[in-house]
DNA sequence: TAAATTTGTAACCGATCGGTTAAATAATTA
DNA sequence: TAATTATTTAACCGATCGGTTACAAATTTA
């Protein structure tokens, strides 16, 4: 079953469950509780999200952690961004953003960041 | 029946006919030649396009003018954005084109530009 | 070992998807 | 007016989608 990434964003449960463990890995239980639907179907939506590459999961005894793996999202970001220009406002705040982000990267780049 | 970009954009035909009413109008048939689909498959597909506001269609006699109307893309570009820094790479040729596009954008400043 | 917890699998359901062919509609051309 | 052209609509089709419930499997805890 070919799974793509366009598709796999498609449903707005699973844009929110990239949203979701985007920053933190949560067991599909954690995931579970922030939808008004089964762990079944739970289950299925972060199968596809698996399949296409757009979340990682860890086994750990038996809970499965899942980890949204963004840089997937780049395939999304090529079809879009030559069309950026056509909402400049936006293009603006991007720039704002790369700039502070630019920025936050140098004033961290001697401390060293732990993260798990 | 409630139409969404993210749905609109998940199938592969769809997202061929944006690229190809990006930058000029096209009737039915003109997008039609482009695909090994019948003409109703392809109505249909741009019928979606149009619920959702990525394709206006502008009638001329019978002829039915499609056009890409790329600002409705920015909901995309707001879910992807936050996570930009995660393919680095790709963020770093974006800045580049930003820098190159700015700098067309002020030599062709003075010029007009005749567009129908 | 028995019970509880976490998750996946199977079978099912109705709705939607993406395509087809055939026919209808509307505008243009001969 | 008749024929041609551009397109949509209708009816249909099999496949996939997004959910359910029931059950199985595996791990942890009592």
């Amino acid at each position: 079953m070919r799974r793509d990434v366009f598709q796999a964003i498609a449903d707005p449960t699973r844009r929110q469950i990239i949203r979701l463990t985007a920053h933190e890995s949560l067991n599909l239980n954690a995931v579970a509780e922030n939808f008004d639907m089964s762990r079944p179907a739970i289950s299925k939506h972060i199968r596809i999200l698996t399949e296409c590459g757009l979340v990682i999961v860890r086994q750990e005894g038996r809970e499965r952690f899942c980890r949204a793996d963004l840089s997937t999202l780049h395939a999304v970001s090529e079809f879009i961004d030559p069309y950026r220009k056509f909402w400049s406002q936006k293009l603006d705040s991007l720039e704002a953003y790369l700039a502070k982000d630019a920025k936050r990267k140098r004033k961290r780049s001697s401390k060293k960041t732990n993260r798990k």
